[in-house]
DNA sequence: ATGGCCCATGTCAGTTACTGTCATCACCGT
DNA sequence: ACGGTGATGACAGTAACTGACATGGGCCAT
């Protein structure tokens, strides 16, 4: 090995940066490419230079990985929910909750697209993002407390939110889709409203 | 072996019957008594009297074994629904249809605490249990669609009656619960349709 | 500058969920 | 009687996940 060698070496701290994200983009590549079933951890770890046992120190589980972002996504609804003003009625301050987190990911498709077509693909994964999507809601729910709706009122406003928000995801996702996540989601709650205002 | 054993072995059946019920059974148990992650698989199929070998024969994982009434539970909401008047709203329909299974899970009130007592304890099984009800939803969603519904509002009106249904249930788990789960199906419904009806 | 602590990562052994394959053997119809 | 059938057992193998300990550059205090 050459001194020039050594000396790059010397240069570099003892690790490559981001083992973490590493990580997750290796195990994203890896579950659109092959699958979340044919693929090990050992394969994504290794994809990342990596260990396995690495893998596990930064991911609860093969699952977790694709994840990272969902506590973001929850902080982002509640602190807009919870700043909304007092005199905006529940369901108007979810809707502007629903709307912030769809301009986060409107900036993403691209990667939104990719991660969900590897959940779709696995029954695992889509029981993740549900308890993801229960963990938003009771946190919807606990905003909504705040704010001094009753804690009926705010656990059906909360669920009622995140199925809008599901639905409009899934339209927002169709690749024959062109139109904004926001714009899905005011649809998804006017049509919503549409369902439960008729009946007796 | 004396003769008198063999004859008792010759005058059984080769095995015990309803192996699948004896594995659910003790299943649950294990999980109320002593939580899910503690106990294995082995334990489950050794209180059966069986091996691990067959636990997997009938169940596809140690999770599903808790979730064996959710087909049943399913063709009942969908065939309400199905079998409702025509001109019976979306809504409506589905509040038919939630009444009915309603009526099936009141009479198994004890088992359902224990059951849900052990899925409350753990994620994994939390997991299972949301996907079993996005499973309710997709079909009640098809059900409404065969009813004319548009595809939106199908999706929506059979998210919201899950909801709902989640609620309601939750509340009427609760040990200091009195009503009956239709009624507060009935009590769920009505306040979705209240705060749905506030804001702009 | 140097000695030593820190901490991200590696190594290794172990448990358990889950699967594929073949063997067993009482029962049942012919 | 006898051979097929089907539920179960036995056994080996894979991969997810965990605990315990080792390693070795970076960095701080002296």
């Amino acid at each position: 090995m050459s001194v020039a060698v050594i000396n790059y070496h010397h240069r570099m701290s003892r690790w490559q940066p981001d083992a973490q994200g590493r990580l997750a983009q290796a195990a994203l590549e890896l579950y659109v490419e092959r699958g979340y079933e044919q693929t090990t951890v050992a394969e994504i770890a290794s994809r990342a230079g990596l260990t396995e046992r690495t893998f596990f120190r930064y991911f609860a589980d093969k699952r977790e990985v694709l994840f990272g972002g969902s506590s973001a996504l929850q902080e982002l609804l509640v602190s807009t929910v919870t700043d909304a003003p007092t005199s905006m009625p529940p369901i108007d301050a979810v809707a502007v909750g629903l709307e912030a987190m769809a301009n986060l990911l409107q900036e993403r498709r691209d990667h939104s697209l990719r991660r969900q077509a590897a959940i779709v693909a696995n029954v695992e994964l889509k029981e993740r993002e549900l308890i993801k999507l229960a963990s938003l809601a009771t946190a919807l729910a606990t905003a909504l407390r705040t704010r001094g709706v009753t804690d009926l009122a705010a656990n059906l406003t909360a669920e009622a939110a995140i199925a809008v928000f599901k639905i409009a995801f899934k339209r927002w996702i169709d690749p024959t889709n062109q139109r904004d996540l926001a714009a899905l989601i005011r649809e998804s709650l006017a049509e919503l409203k549409t369902v439960t205002a008729e009946g007796t």
